[in-house]
RNA sequence: GGGCAGGUACCCAAGUGGACAAAGGGGGCAGACUGUAAAUCUGUUGCCAUCGGCUUCCAAGGUUCGAAUCCUUGCCUGCCCA
């Protein structure tokens, strides 16, 4: 096999779309010639400093490039970060400061390299040009676009036959993205799918000004935990990589079958033919522990199948309870013959917003006090000094709660 | 600048003077079922509480015995015309 085979092989591997296959193939031949390596981009919003895996799939496809011996530009998008994107519709991200920028951004480093190697990394921010630009030239950059091509775009197309609004600043976004391009003269892009039409707006801006047009590679998106959305954040349906080892864990579990699959082939190099024919709990507690051990370790990557199987597959109280409750003659209205009722009790844990739903929960079945179901909400228990009580509150939740004479 | 249509609970969305804490769907939570899941079914989903009470329908005022519903002003969004 060929270099250039071997190099289009692994670029290519779980890739949806590249633009253009013959481009990218002369860029790595001229590469390989002239022992230059490329120079691979993808941008992150500095917003969300919490890398999840829906990120790691594009991280790993960067390391890819690096095995290879081309260079990352990791580009931490602050410039945009800084004035706030509104795209999500609903919520206004905040403006970020310069401070903050710089936080996220080694949070940023801090996580990546678990993934990627930093000596083949180059960390650019792009409010470096960004924030140099007159407005003079950022009229002229916006000049080498038209609103008709924007409105192309998927996202600003359905919101503008929604009747949703579209600031003008979201317009600058893409226009901002290409730019990047331009100013570190990237080879190839590689952004999710969703970013497609930003990744061709830096193809048509690097020929305006005169430069190779850089090769677009593009990524599936990950879905997240509930299967249907893409992981995100503010879908709460995401899986974080600082996630603590029995929360990522927990989370990995309870995908679905067919998620589990999809997370297999993007998230890790098992072979899939085996993990279909192995039994889907004992499959995805596999790539529980797989995931687990290559963000904090095998040791924790073990400890977290145990708490797990320990918490739920046997439903026996956890080393640790999620909260630890002490009670005094304070909260009790007899001293002389200590109780407390139910409802206040569960809701002192702290584990339920508010009283009334720890009185639903109770009604409905999910509190239990030392493995017995507890079902009326009325109930007031009795508490004797120094002993522990153990609740089992909803259905992943546990706590101890203990009563102290003076 | 002018005209028109809107702003309802976590989200979408009904309601257009009293029976509205507010239909329906999504999401969440719980129960059943399971493989710890998913799917499905059932219940539940403002707060406090024993009856019952309290605070909500963009904001502030007003009309009324009574307002999410009517009026005024303001703020926000969309469309059309300039």
């Amino acid at each position: 096999m060929s270099e250039l085979t071997r190099q289009l092989d692994l670029i290519l591997r779980g890739a949806v779309e590249v633009i253009q296959q013959s481009e990218l193939e002369s860029k790595l031949t001229r590469s390989l010639k002239e022992k230059r390596p490329l120079r691979v981009k993808a941008g992150f919003d500095p917003t969300a400093p919490d890398l999840h895996l829906g990120h790691t799939v594009l991280i790993h496809k960067l390391k890819h490039f690096q095995d290879l011996g081309h260079k990352v530009l990791f580009l931490i998008g602050d410039f945009t970060g800084m004035i706030g994107d509104p795209s999500g519709v609903s919520e206004t991200r905040v403006a970020l400061t310069k401070e903050k920028v710089q936080e996220n951004a080694r949070t940023y480093q801090e996580q990546i390299f678990k993934i990627l190697d930093p000596a083949k990394t180059e960390i650019v921010f792009n409010s470096h040009w960004m924030s140099r630009m007159t407005a003079d030239q950022l009229i002229q950059l916006s000049a080498h676009y038209n609103v008709a091509r924007m409105l192309e775009r998927e996202d600003f197309h359905t919101r503008y036959h929604e009747q949703k609004p579209i600031s003008i600043h979201e317009f600058l976004y893409p226009l901002i993205q290409g730019y990047d391009s331009v100013e570190l003269k990237a080879d190839v892009e590689l952004g999710g799918t969703d970013q497609k039409f930003n990744l061709l707006v830096g193809r048509d801006l690097q020929r305006d000004y005169k430069q190779e047009a850089q090769v677009v590679l593009t990524m599936p998106l990950l879905e997240g935990t509930d299967g249907v959305r893409k992981m995100s954040k503010s879908f709460g349906n995401y899986i974080a990589i600082r996630d603590v080892p029995n929360d990522m864990f927990g989370k990995l579990m309870s995908i679905s079958d067919q998620l589990m699959f999809w997370y297999y082939e993007l998230l890790t190099t098992e072979n899939l033919e085996q993990v279909k024919s192995a039994h889907p709990m004992q499959a995805k507690q596999k790539l529980a522990e797989l995931i687990v051990a290559r963000y904090h370790g095998a040791d924790a990557a073990a400890g977290a199948k145990q708490e797990f199987t320990h918490r739920f597959s046997e439903k026996e109280f956890p080393d640790e309870p999620d909260a630890r409750v002490t009670l005094t003659a304070a909260d009790v209205a007899d001293p002389a013959a200590p109780a407390i009722g139910l409802v206040d009790l569960v809701a002192r844990t702290k584990l339920v917003p508010s009283k009334s739903e720890a009185r639903r929960l109770i009604i409905q079945g999910g509190v239990e006090m030392d493995e017995q179901k507890q079902t009326d909400p009325n109930a007031s228990v009795r508490l004797a000094a120094g002993r522990q009580y153990r609740f089992r509150i909803g259905r992943r939740k546990f706590a101890i709660v203990e009563f102290k004479r003076p």
